[in-house]
DNA sequence: TTGAAAGCGCTAACAC
DNA sequence: GTGTTAGCGCTTTCAA
């Protein structure tokens, strides 16, 4: 910038107001620097102006696995957005592990990022509370919910799993089907509304709760032994319900493995659409929704509440806006691998 | 760090000794400092540290689509190998667009990144190529080729598709299949390669060229229009190869709405794995490869070449090390999609 | 071994 | 409207 000041023969201030579209320049001004820059080929540098403005326009999304199409489409969907708006997004996986969502969240805010969007590995775990409790920046969850202050502090992203699911259920129930088993991942908001939902569809036919639920991890191992628990009970589900594309990859290994045909054999419900349900043999129906949707609508919580910042008596940022938190439909898409059961339950 | 000095009664530029592990610091001043930093609870600052230090231990990624599994889990192994060594990753997509690739660099290179893991959306577009031949930072390409001085100057990882894809070709000939039908994404390295595996094929068994090739996107409509158009010709193709996940959907999709049986009237091969292809029945054979491998091998390359820098004489750092390409293994795996043809070619 | 001082590249008062 | 100056938070000579 030194040199473009000075081929422009003119302060570096002035090349500063230029670039940063300041309004009073003269519009000789402008000309003259802007032809030293294009003739230098200058760039600013952002490190300069981010430790100087004390914002960076970077943005760090912590996620437990980028490889999963779920978190994927997630982080493209937020990524396109915060892009629009020219912020840079930090990214990094948590692995699951809630030890590894505190130390990148401590990493971003080293980095001073503007803002956190988080998918976070845990909704309870007390080190990730706490540290958030601390945290100045603002801060959005997706597709979770956590207690007391924090939880109130942020914004969120939540998906109405619920409502998808009951009517899922409710398709099985109406099929004949009442020994539903449902997989569901780790404790956190999604696999509760999910069993809420279960339990809706039931309740609003007046039906005894003959259901079966499997909670583990959010992988495919676990998919594959609750298929294994779910079929070799004394009264074996007739309905598998999935909770997440990883646990169908591991129930349909099992159901093949045993030569079952879904919706023959066996009714199969998953949750969150990739390319396999809609093209597998029959095709599996799915408690969809629309997942980049997720992901823009969480970076556009955060750019809300970074573009409505002012400086608060003690110098730092704080937004004007109070924390949002935005619910998003779920659709459940009824496909051939739901049947009537192969021996119908007595009505 | 102006608190913990103060508090601790040293310099700053001890409390920065101490922080960045200086080897001459008396045991009584660590003690200090660190009780210092304890209390405080004090963070460095990474902006302000790099722009010191002129690194900023963040590394660019540009992918066409992260949202993408193949990209996603080569996003993964990246990230994390990264993460080892105390990198950050920032993340974002082209779009399969050259200009976006062209802008995101630029910006990364204002955001001081030590370094660039690419993957780009076209290997010859003059923007692209005369912009990279301007960085200063090491480079890794992911599966990508560049002509000329900057693809001598720039690192990268390669996938050894030909072999793999020789062997998927030579498999489908021996079941005697004549017909082959491939399709192809963008004219780049890896649709190259394919297609240079499939000439391998038929030319180690002495056969004449008759298969047929449809390049195009890496999109599920082209995997769909290509598939009619190999489907619907003179002579129909009796096996088809689909290069990458995105064009195994179409045709699939294709496929099942003509009521084709997959190994049955049709055989079929497809490029990377996924879950779609261990699940579908009957199961899809594909060239695979660890695309996580891929990614954690970029990264290894950009870290070595970023840890054996040193200042030139203008100021600026330069890798002692000579750029490298590394070629990993692909492997073909027969599954039952591949089956002998419905209507034997005459042997 | 430690401290004082300069400065990374930029912006924001403040003065002219 | 433009220039001068101070300083963001840190590291790194240099001198003590």
């Amino acid at each position: 910038m030194r040199e473009v000041a000075d081929l422009a023969g003119v302060a570096m201030s002035s090349v500063s107001r230029v670039l940063s579209g300041h309004p009073d320049v003269s519009p000789a001004m402008r000309q003259r620097v802007m032809a030293a820059v294009d003739s230098l080929g200058y760039q600013p540098d952002l490190l300069a102006q981010s430790l100087r403005r004390r914002e960076t326009l970077s943005v760090g999304f912590v996620v437990g696995d980028i490889s999963n199409p779920l978190q994927s489409q997630i982080a493209l969907g937020a990524e396109t957005a915060l892009r629009s708006r020219n912020y840079s997004m930090l990214l990094t996986n948590s692995e699951n592990e809630p030890a590894l969502d505190t130390s990148h969240i401590r990493l971003f805010q080293q980095r001073r990022v503007d803002g956190l969007l988080l998918s976070l590995a845990a909704e309870d775990d007390p080190q990730t509370l706490a540290l958030l409790g601390a945290v100045e920046t603002p801060i959005v969850l997706i597709d979770r919910e956590l207690r007391g202050d924090v939880g109130r502090r942020a914004s969120a992203v939540l998906s109405d799993h619920r409502s998808g699911m009951r009517d899922a259920v409710g398709h099985l129930l109406d099929l004949g089907h009442r020994r539903i088993g449902m997989i569901l991942g780790q404790p956190m908001r999604f696999s509760r509304e999910r069993l809420e939902g279960l339990k809706d569809a039931y309740e609003a036919r007046g039906l005894a709760p003959t259901y079966a639920v499997v909670e583990g991890q959010l992988e495919p191992r676990h998919g594959r032994a609750a298929t294994q628990t779910l079929l070799d009970a004394a009264e074996p589900a007739t309905a598998l319900v999935a909770g997440g594309n990883q646990l169908l990859n591991g129930a349909l290994a099992e159901i093949q493995q045993r030569g079952l045909r879904v919706g023959g054999d066996l009714s199969l419900v998953s949750c969150d659409e990739i390319s396999l349900t809609q093209l597998y043999q029959p095709p599996i129906a799915v408690v969809r929704r629309d997942t980049r949707a997720l992901g823009r609508r969480a970076a556009e919580l955060l750019l809300s509440q970074l573009e409505s910042q002012e400086e608060g008596d003690d110098g730092r940022m704080r937004s004007t806006r109070a924390p949002e938190t935005v619910l998003l439909p779920t659709e459940f898409v009824a496909r051939p691998s739901c049947a009537p059961p192969a021996a119908p339950a007595a009505a």
